[in-house]
DNA sequence: CGGGAATGTCAATACAAATGTAAATGCAAT
DNA sequence: ATTGCATTTACATTTGTATTGACATTCCCG
């Protein structure tokens, strides 16, 4: 994605998009200025901005006519592939992105993982082998605080490393719940557990393939 | 290569080429900072070692773009995924890649996978769910006529759809064996199996996570 | 067609916020 | 002691957004 807008530009966008729906073109420069309480000159740059970024085009030196490329368009033809970060760690500091361990990345298909700002985590331990969930697999998450009973979640106990567990809600705790007979579900005070994401997928290389014939 | 880096240094590239390449350029000091839980001047001089060791490099005193240098990078020329189809029935009839059924491609990361002419297969039913493989995911496979004990593999049994099974080979048969309690393993005579495949890896997006959950 | 009104462009300028630089300093490990 | 890595603080530069005014182009109506 090309670098993003600032809230501004945003604002300014949005309000491209609306007048454009409206009157089936863009207002005049000086127009806009009186729309938006600023100067005929301000609008200029902040179109310019957006034709820089690839928002928006414009035919001639001095047309009128102005098109907003919408952002699928933008990326001209959509991508196939993603690419997410793999965080070894997830310190207790939030947000999310702050004092992350860069493991590396990891490509996805962009069609079969939606969402934004998805992140994979290094699985350890068998806990959760009842699910289909193996040592050493990557599962990919998507950023959340919060979670639905009966959801996989990658939680923070007590700041510690997180783990990957069923997640279930009761009155005054919260269950997290392994996957596999040898575990127990164990409870915790709503203070003790910080839900960092959902896990939405499982990609599981030829690693720990091979390590599944030993 | 020659790691004349100190590991922080280290880590610091390693996010600073994550960063480039997911936003397309360099992020501020102050940014990064935040990202790595220290201070913006401590990126500074982080930035400057990468600089005078000859890993990055900046334009003038001010600029905010870092362009890196190192051909150390792994994927430098490489692709960073690839593509391979999902095949829907493998039908008898060899070669492999004549006559198959197409039911799309997915993408892959190419640094996960190795090796040529992979292809995927969607698994049915539960037979393999003590291996951490659910119905629904996708099975990641590489193409083989043979295989050796303990190895997962994707056969075909007597021209019917394939199936993913254990491979065991005895002194008159062959023995496919699931893992999943519920099921039993089965002898078949040399005649009945075609080996197709090894399954190098697993693939499990959303839709299955979401079945997990009920 | 011609001319005025509306519109787009450019240049100089201002200011705040974000960003990069530098200096002084502390601490731990070699 | 030196080096790597961190802090804090002060300062310099760039960028985004705004201004104003002069000028060029286009549109439309008489």
């Amino acid at each position: 994605m090309p670098p993003d807008l600032t809230p501004r530009q945003e604002d300014f966008l949005r309000y491209l998009r609306e007048e454009i729906r409206r009157a089936g073109r863009a207002p005049s420069l000086r127009r806009a200025a009186r729309d938006l309480g600023i100067s005929h000159a301000a609008v200029a740059q902040l179109l310019r901005a957006l034709e820089e970024k690839g928002y928006a085009r414009r035919q001639g030196r001095y047309s009128r006519t102005v098109h907003l490329l919408n952002p699928a368009r933008r990326t001209a033809g959509l991508q196939r592939w993603r690419e997410i970060p793999v965080v070894g760690r997830i310190t207790a500091g939030l947000p999310m992105y702050a004092q992350q361990q860069w493991e590396g990345s990891v490509v996805l298909d962009a069609e079969l993982y939606r969402g934004e700002n998805l992140f994979a985590l290094r699985v350890r331990g068998d806990s959760m082998t009842g699910a289909g969930i193996l040592d050493g697999d990557l599962a990919v998450c998507q950023p959340r605080q919060y979670a639905c009973n009966g959801e996989i979640v990658v939680a923070l106990i007590g700041g510690e490393e997180a783990t990957v567990k069923r997640f279930f809600l009761g009155g005054d705790h919260i269950e997290l719940r392994p996957e596999n007979p040898a575990y127990r579900p164990v409870r915790y005070g709503f203070d003790e557990i910080l839900v960092q994401g959902r896990v939405i997928g499982i990609q599981r290389g030829p690693d720990v393939m091979r390590r599944l014939e030993g």
